[in-house]
DNA sequence: CGGAACTTTGATAACGTTCAACATTCGTGG
DNA sequence: CCACGAATGTTGAACGTTATCAAAGTTCCG
């Protein structure tokens, strides 16, 4: 089994070298659709980084409502990184199909990060990146319509709905009634066309 | 006039004589009250530290509504960092008082990150809480009712408003005749009382 | 001291949630 | 591979929260 390490983007300018000694501090897990792999609440020591499946990460209100904040796959790390300060996850990171891992302890990590600057800058610009689509989309779910974040998630994405209306519905932060209703809405409107239950083509206009 | 760089702790564990290396390629500024420092679409290429004063960073959407993202003041640096790749801002940055900055241009600051890795381990360190606490204000903005917003930030500020209602709507994604209704509501209700046109006394109870 | 920006209050409208009932799809075990 | 139950999706009706517009009041600042 191919290890994680060479499919990260973070250690792109390492040598073989010095990727099997990153890989001797990593340990490889694996864990299935719907499996939690970590809690808000629970103690952040771990950096994990994902070498096949997708892991969605969210956050639940005081009264139980969610909000899907991303959607990670192949190559991504999860980004909550208090590697100085130990402290714990306050979002919630679920498996939504069979996932591997590789983890790799904070006290490692901040070793390696001081032997490889490199690795840094990069960590830099990735989390700098992340702000901005947190920013971006924080200012699509609190400004837009319903009917707005979803034509713009629509058109985003090429018509493709790359997860369930549920979930959806806790990322555009609004319930699946008012999405299905906007799609038929959309589909009369002659906006889209309905391929398959996540697939619709896009009509020019507008 | 004292350097900006021995107010961040970005800076923290450097000696004397790095600190004056960082000086040496950091370029003083000042903007007045309501200036913008930057556009979103501006070429960003220079990393900005707060010596003194306050910067707010907004993104506005398409239909001209503004979200006010963050608050930053002294020690603080502006948050976009695509050191690697240039690109350009995607915020608005306007100073809300009159403000004093260290500009430091992305070239120098990536070496200074290669040169001394414990400066990209605390930088790396603040992204991450910067992601978490905006995602944390995204969850607030879009799941929570106006009124729990308004107690939320009361709470969080022990009753005192830190910017003008309008500013306060845009910060928690609503309108300033909201905020107004709500506040003289909270007071008839018994929850606050109003000592100042920004300060309020929190009373007990839920 | 005067004008601009901000704040308050009221009336109105609408957007979107909620609840409920039914339909459909998914996935697991027999 | 089919059958069944659970999860997800759809549609309708009704309500409530909150934005919007307007107009008057207040504060801020040069």
């Amino acid at each position: 089994m191919k290890s994680c390490v060479h499919l990260v983007p973070l250690f792109n300018h390492l040598n073989d070298q010095q990727m099997d000694e990153i890989l001797e501090m990593s340990i490889h897990k694996r864990i299935k659709k719907n499996e939690v792999l970590f809690n808000p609440g629970d103690r952040a020591d771990t950096l994990y980084i994902i070498a096949s499946g997708e892991i969605h990460l969210s956050t639940i209100n005081e009264n139980g409502k969610e909000l899907l904040l991303e959607i990670l796959s192949v190559g991504d790390f999860i980004g909550e990184l208090n590697i100085l300060s130990m402290s714990t996850y306050d979002v919630l990171a679920v498996a939504k199909t069979e996932t591997e891992l590789c983890s790799i302890k904070f006290e490692d990590f901040q070793q390696l990060l001081m032997k490889y600057p490199q690795v840094s800058l990069y960590l830099v610009q990735e989390l700098s990146q992340r702000l901005n689509r947190s920013q971006q989309q924080s200012l699509i779910n609190s400004t837009l319509s319903v009917q707005e974040r979803v034509k713009n998630y629509l058109n985003q994405h090429n018509g493709q709905l790359l997860m369930s209306k549920k979930d959806l519905a806790a990322y555009l932060s609004t319930t699946p009634e008012s999405i299905s209703r906007i799609l038929t809405q959309f589909e009369e409107e002659g906006y889209i066309e309905k391929i398959s239950s996540r697939q619709m083509r896009l009509l020019e206009e507008d």
